[in-house]
RNA sequence: CGGGGUGUAGCGUAGCCCGGUUAUCGCGCCGCGUUUGGGACGCGGAGGUCGCAGGUUCGAAUCCUGCCACCCCGACCA
């Protein structure tokens, strides 16, 4: 009924979903738990992986593909990994439907086509790749092997939500194997520098680098390194993993090589993966009542321009006006899109260019071609000026970085602001409640009392910050002695 | 799988308690015209197995039974 979105205030959850489906971005599909990524949306996820992909590139990895589907044996070998993702794996039992005898023009499966062995759909590639690994690693000289895979992943949740949590999502998932321990862990804490980097500077996120605790680790991995935002509504998000998986899943899969000393060995691996989830923190990061707010280094296109005309002529004049503007903006690599439809009213173009997110937006009207000027507005903080048409490319490059930048600076001070230190669970219960955001706090290192803190406060450990410093204290819970902070919060 | 809720046009809904003849309204959609500097207006029009299956009744969107789906809160999770 209403054109305008619910506000972020009275209902954040209905807002989130308004926006996703209002601005064009997915919608819940027929498939249980499944989403359907529209044009739109998608088109802001390529720019993403074109990114991501430049940097991998950049950092020594090739791309490669493997199997959706994995045997269930293979699937089982590293036992912690398939423990972990055992509850919420999709199974391929046959391969053959057929004609149903008792219901007309229906089909049934045909229960002669079982299968020998169950397919798990994957919900994590380390067991397939490694399995395909052992023949390709033989000596020090095979090391390191750095692939990464862009692929689809299917996880049975129980609860979905847009780009948060889908039955299936899109992702990349890196797999290395190296010489060393020392290597593979260096690699580890690369790739989530990646992670940062491109989150950072690309998408505006500001997120805080970490190693989770036992508890929350990947499973079958020795140490996972993470990414943590902070949406607007005080709860956290976990953009980003990169694991450190020790020589399990060599052992798992009996991965050897023979090293300079001529000893066989197993190597050592890592893997690292971010999904579309990265597209909610995209979302609940810069948006507002108003819609999405793109940053302009993700914008499917950076400028829209809107005619604004009565006559035939006059559209034919902002037209020609329009085209040698957006040639010289094309020529600087700004991307720009001309609206001239003549189904919608100027008024309806710009709300629906402020629902997703377009950083510029040009008007252009009969007063501007007398003029020289054009109307330039933006999306981020609504402000308009009229400018004359000479030199307006570089204004326009000028606003963009503008924009990218203050885009990060709000979430930073947003994000800063809501990093609250906390010394007794009374405060902090009470900070949970009313501030939200990352509660800094000594903890005694326990997963006991990470447990009873969870149980209690819904609360869990983001991670254990990189940058946390040494300084004595007590457990904000236990009370027992703690020599570093850790971050708490509520989290998607 | 536990606790709560909802299913009526593409979307959002009224009607249901207290059964009654052609199922309400808004958005969107189609046609014609007038419009176009912030979500246009007028006139006309199309669109419905009222979630599904039974039952009660002269008559069911409305009452009863069973089933299904979805949403919210838990548990699980990138």
């Amino acid at each position: 009924m209403s054109k305008k979105l619910t506000s972020r205030d009275e209902d954040y959850s209905k807002w989130y979903n308004e926006l996703v489906v209002k601005a064009d971005l997915a919608e819940n599909s027929a498939v249980r738990g499944c989403m359907v990524i529209k044009p739109y949306g998608y088109a802001i996820w390529e720019k993403m992986q074109a990114e991501l992909d430049r940097m991998f590139k950049e950092t020594g990895h090739q791309n490669a593909y493997f199997p959706l589907f994995v045997p269930k044996s293979l699937f089982e070998a590293e036992e912690k990994n398939a423990e972990g993702f055992a509850k919420e794996c999709a199974v391929v039992t046959h391969y053959r439907l057929q004609n149903d005898p008792d219901k007309e023009g229906k089909l049934r499966v045909d229960p002669e086509a079982k299968l020998e062995e169950e397919l798990v759909v994957r919900p994590t590639s380390e067991a397939i790749i490694w399995n395909t690994y052992k023949g390709w690693i033989q000596s020090y000289r095979d090391l390191p092997l750095l692939i990464n895979q862009w692929a689809n992943v299917v996880r049975w949740e129980m609860r979905t939500r847009l780009f948060l949590r889908t039955a299936e999502f899109l992702w990349q998932e890196g797999h290395t194997a190296h010489e060393t321990k020392e290597e593979a862990i260096a690699e580890t804490q690369q790739m989530n520098q990646v992670y940062a980097t491109f989150v950072e500077n690309f998408m505006a996120i500001p997120v805080i680098q970490g190693v989770k605790t036992e508890s929350e680790r990947f499973a079958g991995a020795e140490d996972t390194y993470c990414i943590e935002a902070l949406m607007q509504d005080g709860k956290a998000l976990q953009a980003g993993t990169s694991h450190f998986l020790g020589q399990n899943f060599a052992k798992a899969f009996d991965v050897k090589f023979a090293n300079k000393e001529g000893k066989q060995d197993y190597v050592w691996a890592t893997s690292w993966g971010v999904s579309t989830r990265l597209m909610g923190a995209l979302i609940m990061t810069h948006s507002d009542d108003n819609g999405l707010v793109l940053p302009p280094k993700l914008a499917p296109y950076q400028v829209v321009v809107v005619p604004i005309h009565k006559t035939d002529e006059q559209l034919q004049a902002i037209t020609n006006l329009s085209k040698t503007l957006m040639d010289s903006l094309r020529s600087r690599g700004i991307s720009v899109k001309y609206d001239d439809r003549t189904t919608q009213r100027p008024g309806a173009k710009f709300a629906q260019y402020e629902l997703q997110g377009v950083p510029l937006r040009i008007a252009i009207g009969p007063k501007d071609l007398e003029n020289g000027t054009l109307e330039l507005a933006r999306r981020d903080t609504f402000e308009k000026i009229n400018i004359s048409v000479d030199g307006v490319e570089n204004k326009i490059e000028e606003l963009l970085t503008e924009i990218q930048d203050s885009l990060f600076k709000k979430a930073l001070d947003f994000r800063d602001n809501h990093i609250t230190k906390v010394e007794n669970f009374e405060d902090f219960k009470k900070v949970l409640e009313a501030k939200t955001g990352f509660i800094s706090a000594h903890w005694d290192g326990t997963a006991e009392t990470e447990n009873k803190i969870k149980e209690l406060t819904k609360a869990t450990i983001r991670c254990i910050p990189l940058d946390s410093i040494e300084e004595e204290g007590v457990c904000v819970y236990s009370g027992k002695p703690s020599t570093k902070r850790v971050l708490f919060a509520k989290a998607y």
